[in-house]
DNA sequence: CGCCTTCGACCGACTAGTTGGTAGGGTACT
DNA sequence: AGTACCCTACCAACTAGTCGGTCGAAGGCG
Protein backbone atom coordinates (compact mmCIF):
# COMPACT_ATOMS: atom_id res chain seq x y z
CA UNK A 1 0.00 0.00 0.00
CA UNK A 2 1.68 3.18 -1.18
CA UNK A 3 1.62 6.52 0.58
CA UNK A 4 -0.94 7.95 -1.78
CA UNK A 5 -3.27 5.03 -1.13
CA UNK A 6 -3.03 5.61 2.61
CA UNK A 7 -3.85 9.27 2.19
CA UNK A 8 -6.90 8.48 0.08
CA UNK A 9 -7.96 5.86 2.56
CA UNK A 10 -7.79 8.40 5.37
CA UNK A 11 -9.61 10.99 3.30
CA UNK A 12 -12.44 8.59 2.50
CA UNK A 13 -12.94 7.72 6.14
CA UNK A 14 -12.78 11.39 7.08
CA UNK A 15 -15.38 12.25 4.44
CA UNK A 16 -17.80 9.77 5.85
CA UNK A 17 -17.19 11.08 9.35
CA UNK A 18 -17.61 14.75 8.52
CA UNK A 19 -20.78 14.04 6.56
CA UNK A 20 -22.27 11.94 9.34
CA UNK A 21 -20.97 13.48 12.57
CA UNK A 22 -19.78 16.91 11.50
CA UNK A 23 -16.39 18.57 11.74
CA UNK A 24 -16.49 19.07 15.51
CA UNK A 25 -18.15 15.68 15.86
CA UNK A 26 -15.24 13.48 14.90
CA UNK A 27 -11.68 13.26 16.18
CA UNK A 28 -8.34 11.88 15.09
CA UNK A 29 -9.06 9.13 17.60
CA UNK A 30 -12.24 8.16 15.73
CA UNK A 31 -10.27 8.00 12.49
CA UNK A 32 -7.56 6.03 14.24
CA UNK A 33 -10.05 3.46 15.55
CA UNK A 34 -11.79 3.11 12.22
CA UNK A 35 -8.60 2.69 10.19
CA UNK A 36 -6.60 0.66 12.70
CA UNK A 37 -3.84 3.23 12.40
CA UNK A 38 -2.20 4.98 15.34
CA UNK A 39 -3.20 8.57 15.93
CA UNK A 40 0.31 10.02 15.35
CA UNK A 41 0.39 8.25 12.01
CA UNK A 42 -2.60 10.30 10.96
CA UNK A 43 -0.78 13.46 11.97
CA UNK A 44 2.07 12.25 9.81
CA UNK A 45 -0.18 12.39 6.75
CA UNK A 46 -2.24 15.43 7.71
CA UNK A 47 -0.35 17.55 10.20
CA UNK A 48 -3.32 19.42 11.60
CA UNK A 49 -7.06 18.99 11.51
CA UNK A 50 -7.26 22.13 9.41
CA UNK A 51 -4.90 20.55 6.88
CA UNK A 52 -7.07 17.44 6.81
CA UNK A 53 -10.18 19.57 6.39
CA UNK A 54 -8.68 21.46 3.47
CA UNK A 55 -7.67 18.21 1.76
CA UNK A 56 -11.21 17.01 2.32
CA UNK A 57 -12.73 20.00 0.55
CA UNK A 58 -10.10 19.74 -2.16
CA UNK A 59 -11.22 16.19 -2.83
CA UNK A 60 -14.85 17.35 -2.95
CA UNK A 61 -13.75 19.74 -5.68
CA UNK A 62 -12.43 16.76 -7.58
CA UNK A 63 -15.66 14.82 -7.11
CA UNK A 64 -17.66 17.81 -8.30
CA UNK A 65 -15.52 18.09 -11.41
CA UNK A 66 -16.04 14.41 -12.11
CA UNK A 67 -19.79 14.75 -11.72
CA UNK A 68 -19.89 17.78 -13.99
CA UNK A 69 -18.10 15.91 -16.70
CA UNK A 70 -20.37 12.87 -16.35
CA UNK A 71 -23.52 14.99 -16.37
CA UNK A 72 -22.48 17.09 -19.35
CA UNK A 73 -21.43 14.09 -21.37
CA UNK A 74 -24.65 12.24 -20.58
CA UNK A 75 -26.65 14.28 -23.06
CA UNK A 76 -26.81 17.57 -24.95
CA UNK A 77 -30.23 18.26 -23.49
CA UNK A 78 -30.20 20.42 -20.35
CA UNK A 79 -33.32 18.61 -19.14
CA UNK A 80 -31.51 15.30 -19.37
CA UNK A 81 -28.49 16.81 -17.67
CA UNK A 82 -30.71 17.94 -14.81
CA UNK A 83 -32.11 14.44 -14.53
CA UNK A 84 -28.59 13.02 -14.52
CA UNK A 85 -27.68 15.45 -11.73
CA UNK A 86 -30.61 14.25 -9.64
CA UNK A 87 -29.65 10.63 -10.29
CA UNK A 88 -26.20 11.39 -8.90
CA UNK A 89 -27.87 12.59 -5.74
CA UNK A 90 -29.98 9.43 -5.63
CA UNK A 91 -26.97 7.17 -5.90
CA UNK A 92 -25.02 8.97 -3.22
CA UNK A 93 -28.01 9.09 -0.89
CA UNK A 94 -28.68 5.41 -1.39
CA UNK A 95 -25.04 4.53 -0.93
CA UNK A 96 -24.55 6.43 2.34
CA UNK A 97 -27.92 6.80 3.97
CA UNK A 98 -26.56 8.07 7.28
CA UNK A 99 -24.65 10.90 5.63
CA UNK A 100 -25.73 14.32 4.46
CA UNK A 101 -24.29 15.72 1.24
CA UNK A 102 -20.82 17.32 1.24
CA UNK A 103 -22.15 20.82 0.75
CA UNK A 104 -24.66 20.41 3.54
CA UNK A 105 -22.03 19.17 5.95
CA UNK A 106 -19.71 22.04 5.10
CA UNK A 107 -22.38 24.71 5.42
CA UNK A 108 -23.65 23.30 8.69
CA UNK A 109 -20.18 23.52 10.22
CA UNK A 110 -19.13 26.73 8.50
CA UNK A 111 -18.75 28.85 11.62
CA UNK A 112 -16.47 26.42 13.43
CA UNK A 113 -14.10 26.23 10.47
CA UNK A 114 -10.76 28.02 10.39
CA UNK A 115 -10.68 30.83 7.83
CA UNK A 116 -8.92 28.78 5.16
CA UNK A 117 -11.65 26.14 5.23
CA UNK A 118 -14.36 28.78 5.13
CA UNK A 119 -12.89 30.18 1.93
CA UNK A 120 -12.59 26.72 0.40
CA UNK A 121 -16.21 25.99 1.31
CA UNK A 122 -17.37 29.15 -0.41
CA UNK A 123 -15.43 28.29 -3.55
CA UNK A 124 -16.86 24.78 -3.65
CA UNK A 125 -20.48 25.79 -3.54
CA UNK A 126 -19.87 28.69 -5.90
CA UNK A 127 -18.50 26.21 -8.40
CA UNK A 128 -21.57 24.04 -7.92
CA UNK A 129 -23.78 27.10 -8.24
CA UNK A 130 -22.19 28.15 -11.53
CA UNK A 131 -22.72 24.66 -12.88
CA UNK A 132 -26.40 24.48 -11.92
CA UNK A 133 -27.05 28.03 -13.10
CA UNK A 134 -25.63 27.13 -16.50
CA UNK A 135 -27.86 24.07 -16.89
CA UNK A 136 -30.94 26.02 -15.86
CA UNK A 137 -30.21 28.96 -18.16
CA UNK A 138 -29.61 26.74 -21.19
CA UNK A 139 -32.63 24.66 -20.30
CA UNK A 140 -35.01 27.57 -20.24
CA UNK A 141 -33.59 29.01 -23.44
CA UNK A 142 -34.35 25.72 -25.13
CA UNK A 143 -37.79 25.55 -23.58
CA UNK A 144 -36.94 22.35 -21.71
CA UNK A 145 -36.87 23.76 -18.20
CA UNK A 146 -39.46 26.08 -16.76
CA UNK A 147 -39.15 28.51 -13.86
CA UNK A 148 -39.62 32.19 -13.11
CA UNK A 149 -36.95 34.73 -12.19
CA UNK A 150 -33.20 34.57 -12.62
CA UNK A 151 -31.45 31.25 -13.35
CA UNK A 152 -28.92 32.13 -10.65
CA UNK A 153 -31.67 32.49 -8.04
CA UNK A 154 -33.34 29.28 -9.12
CA UNK A 155 -29.99 27.53 -8.88
CA UNK A 156 -29.65 28.54 -5.24
CA UNK A 157 -33.18 27.31 -4.63
CA UNK A 158 -32.47 23.98 -6.29
CA UNK A 159 -29.25 23.45 -4.36
CA UNK A 160 -30.98 24.42 -1.11
CA UNK A 161 -33.80 21.96 -1.67
CA UNK A 162 -31.45 19.07 -2.42
CA UNK A 163 -29.18 19.89 0.50
CA UNK A 164 -32.09 20.24 2.90
CA UNK A 165 -33.78 17.15 1.53
CA UNK A 166 -30.73 15.08 2.16
CA UNK A 167 -30.57 16.32 5.74
CA UNK A 168 -34.22 15.63 6.44
CA UNK A 169 -33.99 12.21 4.83
CA UNK A 170 -31.50 11.16 7.47
CA UNK A 171 -34.05 11.62 10.23
CA UNK A 172 -37.25 10.80 8.33
CA UNK A 173 -36.21 8.12 5.90
CA UNK A 174 -35.18 7.96 2.29
CA UNK A 175 -38.77 8.52 1.15
CA UNK A 176 -38.38 12.17 2.09
CA UNK A 177 -35.35 12.51 -0.17
CA UNK A 178 -37.21 10.93 -3.06
CA UNK A 179 -40.21 13.16 -2.45
CA UNK A 180 -38.06 16.29 -2.54
CA UNK A 181 -36.21 15.19 -5.69
CA UNK A 182 -39.51 14.32 -7.37
CA UNK A 183 -41.12 17.67 -6.53
CA UNK A 184 -38.08 19.59 -7.71
CA UNK A 185 -38.01 17.65 -10.95
CA UNK A 186 -41.70 17.99 -11.69
CA UNK A 187 -41.62 21.67 -10.86
CA UNK A 188 -38.76 22.32 -13.29
CA UNK A 189 -39.44 19.79 -16.00
CA UNK A 190 -43.23 19.65 -15.88
CA UNK A 191 -45.53 16.91 -14.67
CA UNK A 192 -44.84 13.25 -15.32
CA UNK B 1 -34.12 37.66 38.63
CA UNK B 2 -36.19 34.55 39.21
CA UNK B 3 -35.22 31.00 38.42
CA UNK B 4 -37.39 30.89 35.36
CA UNK B 5 -35.75 33.98 33.95
CA UNK B 6 -32.30 32.46 34.37
CA UNK B 7 -33.41 29.27 32.69
CA UNK B 8 -34.84 31.17 29.74
CA UNK B 9 -31.72 33.27 29.56
CA UNK B 10 -29.59 30.14 29.40
CA UNK B 11 -31.89 28.57 26.84
CA UNK B 12 -31.74 31.62 24.59
CA UNK B 13 -27.95 31.66 24.65
CA UNK B 14 -27.87 27.92 24.03
CA UNK B 15 -30.23 28.29 21.07
CA UNK B 16 -27.97 30.82 19.45
CA UNK B 17 -24.97 28.59 20.05
CA UNK B 18 -26.50 25.41 18.69
CA UNK B 19 -27.77 27.23 15.62
CA UNK B 20 -24.43 28.85 14.95
CA UNK B 21 -21.83 26.34 16.13
CA UNK B 22 -23.77 23.08 16.34
CA UNK B 23 -24.38 20.74 19.25
CA UNK B 24 -20.83 19.37 19.37
CA UNK B 25 -19.52 22.84 18.59
CA UNK B 26 -20.44 24.54 21.84
CA UNK B 27 -19.69 23.71 25.44
CA UNK B 28 -20.88 24.59 28.91
CA UNK B 29 -17.74 26.72 29.04
CA UNK B 30 -18.91 28.77 26.06
CA UNK B 31 -22.27 29.31 27.71
CA UNK B 32 -20.52 30.20 30.94
CA UNK B 33 -18.33 32.81 29.23
CA UNK B 34 -21.24 34.32 27.36
CA UNK B 35 -23.54 34.58 30.37
CA UNK B 36 -20.96 35.48 32.98
CA UNK B 37 -22.18 32.55 35.03
CA UNK B 38 -19.96 29.84 36.47
CA UNK B 39 -20.04 26.51 34.66
CA UNK B 40 -21.39 24.50 37.63
CA UNK B 41 -24.22 27.02 37.92
CA UNK B 42 -25.34 25.94 34.48
CA UNK B 43 -25.34 22.34 35.62
CA UNK B 44 -27.59 23.44 38.45
CA UNK B 45 -30.24 24.48 35.92
CA UNK B 46 -29.66 21.77 33.33
CA UNK B 47 -27.98 18.78 34.91
CA UNK B 48 -26.61 17.25 31.71
CA UNK B 49 -26.05 18.46 28.19
CA UNK B 50 -28.72 16.02 27.04
CA UNK B 51 -31.17 17.65 29.44
CA UNK B 52 -30.25 21.06 28.09
CA UNK B 53 -30.66 19.80 24.54
CA UNK B 54 -34.09 18.41 25.26
CA UNK B 55 -35.20 21.67 26.85
CA UNK B 56 -33.88 23.43 23.75
CA UNK B 57 -36.00 21.34 21.43
CA UNK B 58 -38.95 21.69 23.78
CA UNK B 59 -38.67 25.45 23.50
CA UNK B 60 -38.51 25.14 19.71
CA UNK B 61 -41.82 23.30 19.95
CA UNK B 62 -43.21 26.31 21.78
CA UNK B 63 -41.87 28.71 19.18
CA UNK B 64 -43.37 26.60 16.42
CA UNK B 65 -46.74 26.64 18.13
CA UNK B 66 -46.55 30.40 18.48
CA UNK B 67 -45.70 30.80 14.81
CA UNK B 68 -48.54 28.51 13.77
CA UNK B 69 -51.01 30.56 15.71
CA UNK B 70 -49.68 33.83 14.30
CA UNK B 71 -49.70 32.50 10.74
CA UNK B 72 -53.19 31.03 10.96
CA UNK B 73 -54.64 34.12 12.55
CA UNK B 74 -53.01 36.37 9.96
CA UNK B 75 -55.56 35.48 7.29
CA UNK B 76 -58.05 32.86 6.17
CA UNK B 77 -56.31 32.60 2.83
CA UNK B 78 -53.74 29.77 2.61
CA UNK B 79 -51.75 31.86 0.15
CA UNK B 80 -51.52 34.67 2.68
CA UNK B 81 -50.64 32.16 5.37
CA UNK B 82 -47.81 30.88 3.23
CA UNK B 83 -46.57 34.43 2.74
CA UNK B 84 -46.77 35.00 6.48
CA UNK B 85 -44.72 31.84 7.02
CA UNK B 86 -42.03 33.09 4.68
CA UNK B 87 -42.01 36.47 6.41
CA UNK B 88 -41.34 34.66 9.67
CA UNK B 89 -38.30 33.12 8.05
CA UNK B 90 -37.21 36.53 6.79
CA UNK B 91 -37.41 38.09 10.21
CA UNK B 92 -35.49 35.33 11.91
CA UNK B 93 -32.85 35.28 9.19
CA UNK B 94 -32.44 39.03 9.38
CA UNK B 95 -32.29 38.98 13.16
CA UNK B 96 -29.64 36.27 13.43
CA UNK B 97 -27.67 36.23 10.23
CA UNK B 98 -24.95 33.95 11.54
CA UNK B 99 -27.44 31.26 12.56
CA UNK B 100 -29.14 28.54 10.59
CA UNK B 101 -32.74 27.66 11.36
CA UNK B 102 -33.57 25.41 14.33
CA UNK B 103 -34.61 22.49 12.16
CA UNK B 104 -31.47 22.75 10.08
CA UNK B 105 -29.26 22.78 13.15
CA UNK B 106 -31.01 19.77 14.63
CA UNK B 107 -30.90 17.74 11.43
CA UNK B 108 -27.26 18.54 10.85
CA UNK B 109 -26.32 17.21 14.27
CA UNK B 110 -28.85 14.39 14.37
CA UNK B 111 -26.34 11.54 14.50
CA UNK B 112 -24.39 12.91 17.46
CA UNK B 113 -27.56 13.31 19.52
CA UNK B 114 -28.51 10.93 22.31
CA UNK B 115 -31.60 8.89 21.48
CA UNK B 116 -33.99 11.09 23.42
CA UNK B 117 -32.96 14.16 21.43
CA UNK B 118 -33.22 12.26 18.16
CA UNK B 119 -36.83 11.40 18.97
CA UNK B 120 -37.61 14.98 19.94
CA UNK B 121 -36.05 16.22 16.71
CA UNK B 122 -38.22 13.90 14.67
CA UNK B 123 -41.34 15.05 16.47
CA UNK B 124 -40.49 18.70 15.93
CA UNK B 125 -40.08 18.49 12.20
CA UNK B 126 -43.06 16.20 11.86
CA UNK B 127 -45.14 18.86 13.57
CA UNK B 128 -43.76 21.46 11.17
CA UNK B 129 -44.41 19.12 8.26
CA UNK B 130 -48.05 18.58 9.26
CA UNK B 131 -48.52 22.33 9.48
CA UNK B 132 -47.02 23.06 6.06
CA UNK B 133 -48.84 20.13 4.46
CA UNK B 134 -52.12 21.49 5.75
CA UNK B 135 -51.52 24.96 4.31
CA UNK B 136 -50.50 23.54 0.94
CA UNK B 137 -53.48 21.16 0.74
CA UNK B 138 -56.00 23.87 1.58
CA UNK B 139 -54.25 26.29 -0.74
CA UNK B 140 -54.49 24.02 -3.74
CA UNK B 141 -58.10 23.14 -2.99
CA UNK B 142 -58.92 26.83 -3.09
CA UNK B 143 -56.88 27.34 -6.23
CA UNK B 144 -54.51 29.73 -4.47
CA UNK B 145 -51.42 27.55 -4.42
CA UNK B 146 -50.18 25.55 -7.36
CA UNK B 147 -47.95 22.47 -7.40
CA UNK B 148 -47.95 18.92 -8.69
CA UNK B 149 -47.99 15.72 -6.64
CA UNK B 150 -48.90 15.16 -3.02
CA UNK B 151 -49.14 18.10 -0.59
CA UNK B 152 -47.09 16.06 1.87
CA UNK B 153 -44.26 15.68 -0.64
CA UNK B 154 -44.36 19.34 -1.57
CA UNK B 155 -44.23 20.22 2.12
CA UNK B 156 -40.98 18.28 2.52
CA UNK B 157 -39.61 20.08 -0.54
CA UNK B 158 -40.61 23.47 0.81
CA UNK B 159 -39.09 22.81 4.21
CA UNK B 160 -35.92 21.48 2.61
CA UNK B 161 -35.52 24.55 0.43
CA UNK B 162 -35.96 26.95 3.33
CA UNK B 163 -33.65 24.98 5.57
CA UNK B 164 -30.99 24.69 2.89
CA UNK B 165 -31.43 28.32 1.89
CA UNK B 166 -30.79 29.47 5.40
CA UNK B 167 -27.63 27.38 5.57
CA UNK B 168 -26.27 28.64 2.29
CA UNK B 169 -27.13 32.23 3.18
CA UNK B 170 -24.71 32.06 6.07
CA UNK B 171 -21.79 31.48 3.75
CA UNK B 172 -22.97 33.41 0.68
CA UNK B 173 -24.88 36.31 2.14
CA UNK B 174 -28.49 37.11 2.84
CA UNK B 175 -29.19 37.64 -0.87
CA UNK B 176 -29.14 33.88 -1.29
CA UNK B 177 -31.82 33.46 1.35
CA UNK B 178 -34.01 36.05 -0.32
CA UNK B 179 -33.47 34.44 -3.70
CA UNK B 180 -34.54 31.04 -2.39
CA UNK B 181 -37.59 32.44 -0.61
CA UNK B 182 -38.59 34.38 -3.73
CA UNK B 183 -38.24 31.36 -6.03
CA UNK B 184 -40.24 29.17 -3.66
CA UNK B 185 -42.96 31.79 -3.41
CA UNK B 186 -43.22 32.45 -7.12
CA UNK B 187 -43.23 28.73 -7.87
CA UNK B 188 -46.12 28.09 -5.48
CA UNK B 189 -48.12 31.31 -5.78
CA UNK B 190 -47.43 32.20 -9.39
CA UNK B 191 -45.36 35.05 -10.83
CA UNK B 192 -45.20 38.47 -9.22
C1' DC C 1 27.60 -9.02 -3.92
C1' DG C 2 27.65 -6.49 0.78
C1' DC C 3 27.59 -2.21 3.42
C1' DC C 4 25.93 2.23 4.58
C1' DT C 5 22.82 6.01 4.35
C1' DT C 6 18.50 8.10 3.65
C1' DC C 7 13.70 8.43 3.95
C1' DG C 8 8.76 7.74 4.43
C1' DA C 9 5.56 5.26 7.23
C1' DC C 10 4.56 4.15 11.56
C1' DC C 11 3.90 3.94 16.76
C1' DG C 12 4.14 4.25 22.28
C1' DA C 13 4.28 7.65 25.44
C1' DC C 14 3.59 12.11 26.35
C1' DT C 15 1.88 17.24 26.71
C1' DA C 16 -1.29 21.13 27.59
C1' DG C 17 -5.72 22.30 27.38
C1' DT C 18 -10.85 21.30 27.20
C1' DT C 19 -14.85 18.35 27.78
C1' DG C 20 -19.09 17.17 30.61
C1' DG C 21 -19.89 16.58 35.24
C1' DT C 22 -19.34 16.53 40.68
C1' DA C 23 -18.49 17.87 45.75
C1' DG C 24 -19.19 20.92 49.05
C1' DG C 25 -19.58 25.26 50.99
C1' DG C 26 -21.47 30.09 51.00
C1' DT C 27 -25.34 33.54 50.61
C1' DA C 28 -29.80 35.50 50.27
C1' DC C 29 -34.56 35.38 50.21
C1' DT C 30 -38.94 33.19 52.24
C1' DA D 1 -34.96 26.47 58.95
C1' DG D 2 -35.43 25.69 54.23
C1' DT D 3 -34.74 26.35 49.63
C1' DA D 4 -32.93 28.25 45.47
C1' DC D 5 -28.99 29.90 43.56
C1' DC D 6 -24.25 30.50 42.83
C1' DC D 7 -19.45 29.84 43.72
C1' DT D 8 -14.35 27.64 44.04
C1' DA D 9 -12.06 23.59 43.47
C1' DC D 10 -11.88 19.45 41.57
C1' DC D 11 -12.33 14.96 38.55
C1' DA D 12 -11.76 11.43 34.74
C1' DA D 13 -11.94 11.31 30.03
C1' DC D 14 -11.00 13.24 25.87
C1' DT D 15 -9.00 16.82 22.49
C1' DA D 16 -5.33 18.17 18.96
C1' DG D 17 -0.75 17.86 18.59
C1' DT D 18 4.51 16.51 19.78
C1' DC D 19 8.64 13.75 20.83
C1' DG D 20 11.83 10.40 20.10
C1' DG D 21 12.40 6.37 18.11
C1' DT D 22 11.68 1.83 15.16
C1' DC D 23 11.01 -0.49 10.89
C1' DG D 24 11.74 -1.68 6.10
C1' DA D 25 12.43 -0.48 1.46
C1' DA D 26 15.27 2.30 -1.89
C1' DG D 27 19.52 3.97 -3.45
C1' DG D 28 24.47 4.91 -3.77
C1' DC D 29 28.94 2.81 -3.86
C1' DG D 30 33.01 -0.03 -3.45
Amino acid sequence: MSATDRKTEILEAAQELIQSHGYTGFSYQDLSDRLGLAKPSLHHHFGTKEELGLALIESYHGMLAGMQEAVLSASDSPAEQLRALLRFGDEDAEHRKHCICPGGALHANYLVFPASMQRATEELSEAMHRFVTDILARGRERGEIRFEGEPSDEAWALMSALQGGRAQARTHGMDVWHAVARQVESSLLGGS
